[in-house]
DNA sequence: GGGCGGCGATACCGCACGGGTATCGGCCCA
DNA sequence: TGGGCCGATACCCGTGCGGTATCGCCGCCC
């Protein structure tokens, strides 16, 4: 099935090979046995160029999920028999430099409790949490909507906030008491800047290239661009930046999520101390 | 993996290798290399009983989702392939006897759909709906909470309805306008019927044993029990059998659900039509 | 148009892993 | 203390997977 995937992603059963780390001729064999067992047509073979069939489509997007399954039942079971002393920690994962309060109390809340799990923090790239969770590397992610997606999670809300623009100090607009979405985002030598894509490029367009959040704020104290966050950054703001509040942008909910099957009790005890202290 | 499962459902490796079908050396063998590829224990062995580690207990949860992806992902691809004329079907499982006039309407608008794909009809006892999802063998699913789970599902809701109790048509309760749930739930000689579990096997207790919706129906018929229900099932109610409607008893939502990453265009076509014919 | 090069399939070979049978070793129980 | 149960070990065998060499096909370019 890895194999397949690979050859499905490159369509090239050379470069899939090489990136297995096993030679052509096996590669084909595999697919081939694939194929027979299955009694399917995967992939078209025109001499020139490898493209999927249907059917091969459906086995890409399930093969895919199926893969990241037996990772995470790998990842987890090692990470369980690993555990110094017995105790099962707990990989809560969110995005650097989101939810930072809320964190702290959360760390704080289910530290104090009794017989706690051990919880260790791994900080992502944003819409990174998803894959996450569901590859095993974490147990439990802090998402906010509608910026991340919960699709096959279980979910419990958090707490709700609206966004503020984060704007250069010294800047016309940063004295106002409110804005709109629309005298932000195309505000002359201010861009919005770029992200990069999962793949690690950038998308085409205007906007210095950021990284992280602390390249954003910089690129923004410099001057440079704008952009429009949580409310609840304010209080990581450094000098020479002001946040203005803009009512019309959508709210953002912040979510604790989790993988369906795995709610263990380390789990679930995290998530209800998470209701505890938000509520 | 699926070795691994066997064991640990059976706790016992004789049992288990004759469940799998090969001798039980082999399956030893089998896990003890699971040990050393995970470096878990995952199983302790005491020479007269085999119990689960806590890493155990871990991978056979994840194990068991793991195989049902790779399930899933077989028979989906085996089922895209053998569909006649490239026309990729689509199955929908949904509990034998509910909401079937809201799933008449949904196949007769889909069908009526300009390029629809087929649709294949499957039902199924209750709560099976769920599994039939994860492992392939349907890829679209009606759910009526808050009976049934949609945890790890995307899910659209549809219609929500109260719930009316089904009685004899002479019981003195039959004429009453309304009831409430206490009034049906300790009637002497009308006990609710029992139904069996995933397993099998009945919960033990008082209440006659049903096996699905006939056979509950015709044991109200005859003065042996009585039951909730969803009100749309009154159009199917059959000669001898009341409906009144219980306010206080829970609202039943219908919702229209599918696995997360199995949002093919097929899938999706007829959760747009479910949406609409509900709206 | 013919030679060339790229690419997937096939042929053939060796090893290693998964499966089988026979047997051992520890433990409970009679 | 012996028998029976159960998991582990020993040993053997066949299949499957991986490797190298080579073929067949088809675009491309001189």
């Amino acid at each position: 099935m890895r194999y397949f995937v690979a050859v499905a992603e490159e369509l090239h059963f050379g470069r899939a090979a090489q990136r297995l780390g096993i030679a052509q001729p096996p590669l084909s064999r595999a697919i081939g046995r694939l194929e027979r067992r299955l009694k399917a047509v995967l992939l078209e073979r025109s001499s020139r160029a490898v493209t999927l069939t249907e059917a091969g489509a459906v086995l890409l997007r399930e093969a895919r999920a199926a893969l990241e399954a037996v990772e995470a039942a790998e990842r987890r079971t090692r990470r369980a028999a690993h555990a110094p002393a017995g105790q099962a920690g707990v990989v809560l994962v969110t995005k650097a430099g989101a939810s930072s309060e809320l964190l702290a109390k959360l760390l704080d809340a289910h530290a104090a409790e009794p017989d706690a799990a051990g919880v260790d923090l791994l900080l992502c790239g944003m819409g990174e949490q998803g894959p996450m969770l569901r590859d095993g590397r974490a147990d439990v992610a802090l998402l906010h909507l509608p910026f991340d997606t919960t699709a096959g999670l279980d979910t419990e809300e958090l707490c709700t906030e609206g966004q503020v623009a984060i704007l250069p100090a010294g800047h016309p607009l940063a004295g106002r008491p409110h804005l709109r979405t629309a005298d932000v985002t195309g505000l002359p030598g201010l861009p919005m800047p770029r992200w990069p894509g999962p793949d690690g490029t950038y998308p085409a367009g205007p906007g210095p290239r950021a990284r992280d959040h602390a390249q954003l704020l910089q690129l923004i104290a410099l001057g440079r661009a704008c952009w429009i966050a949580p409310e609840s950054c304010r209080t990581q703001l450094r000098a020479g930046l002001a946040a203005v509040p803009v009512p019309d942008a959508p709210t953002v909910t912040t979510v604790i999520a989790w993988p369906p099957h795995s709610r263990s009790r380390a789990v679930a005890d995290l998530v209800r101390t998470a209701i505890r202290v938000t509520s």
